[in-house]
DNA sequence: ATGGTTGTGTTACAA
């Protein structure tokens, strides 16, 4: 079995007791990270790696930045999510492991909305359905994880109305969101988890996370043969109460390993 | 209560 977990930090050097305490507890076999905001030589390597994990970075300075963490052999890296050479965010990591091609995609918050910055999302989120195609031509098993910023329908938000104009629920993104599973993907936590008001995120301010007042923006999207060995899926909302959080929590699923499915 | 929070890195910007 292969347990694999999807976590914006925010800030990988300012979390790192968190991520550290997490990965020894929890025990994840393969951690795609979000928004680690340093550049690669900067990534505290060393004491994740003493936990037993091989590390893979696409980092930038002060924004973005992914890594994959596994405690299998990493293969095959590559960096940046194909389709514009001119974008030079870093907000794509792909590699092998554990039998399995992962992604850690950090999508583009794309707020305020509309604008420039909504025009880059809606384009990213093309190129990654483009892309996604490329990808399900193989017909392997893979695992599309990140913080897509897109919360998914109204039941993956505390308050719809609220937040309807939103980058984060605008039909747009949630249209494209929509056309990766219609691709033939499956979105791990919500196809085994099918009731509404259940949160990857909560907001800093205004005592968002007392309150639950949260968004569900954080998936993990598996290719069919990924799909078809799905066993679990869930939310591990416990480092979002600790000391000095990050605003996002761990999703995660386990995956049979593939002689267990033959 | 015309406001709230956090991180980066210098005082504005992104989320």
């Amino acid at each position: 079995m292969a347990k694999i977990a999807t976590w914006n930090v925010n800030s990988i050097r300012a979390r790192l007791p968190r991520v550290l305490e997490w990965l020894a507890e929890f025990g994840p076999d393969v951690v795609l990270l979000q928004e680690i905001k340093v550049v690669d030589e900067a990534f505290p390597a060393m004491e994740i790696e003493e936990l037993g994990y091989n590390i893979a970075v696409h980092g930038q300075k002060t924004y973005n930045g992914v890594a994959i963490l596994s405690k299998s052999p990493i293969e095959d890296v590559r960096c940046g999510l194909p389709g514009d050479p001119s974008d030079e965010q870093a907000r794509y990591i792909e590699a092998f492991t554990r039998g399995v091609r992962v992604s850690s995609i950090y999508l583009p918050n794309g707020n305020p909305a509309p604008g420039e910055k909504f025009d880059y999302k809606i384009a990213w989120m093309d190129r990654l359905i483009s892309y996604t195609e490329e990808l399900l031509g193989h017909e392997e098993a893979f695992v599309l994880g990140g913080d897509y910023n897109v919360c998914p329908t109204d039941a993956d938000v505390y308050n719809p109305t609220g937040w309807q104009d939103d980058a984060l629920c605008r039909p747009e993104s949630r249209n494209r969101f929509r056309t990766l599973l219609n691709l033939g993907l499956t979105e791990a936590f919500r196809s085994l988890n099918p009731e509404p008001g259940l949160y990857s995120y909560w907001d800093y301010t205004g005592g968002a996370w007392q309150k639950d007042f949260g968004l569900r923006i954080d998936h993990l999207l598996l290719s069919p043969q990924a799909s078809d060995r799905l066993v679990e899926a869930g939310i591990d909302k416990t480092p979002r109460g600790k000391e000095k959080p990050s605003d996002h929590t761990p999703v995660w699923c386990d995956i049979a390993d593939e002689e267990a499915n033959r």
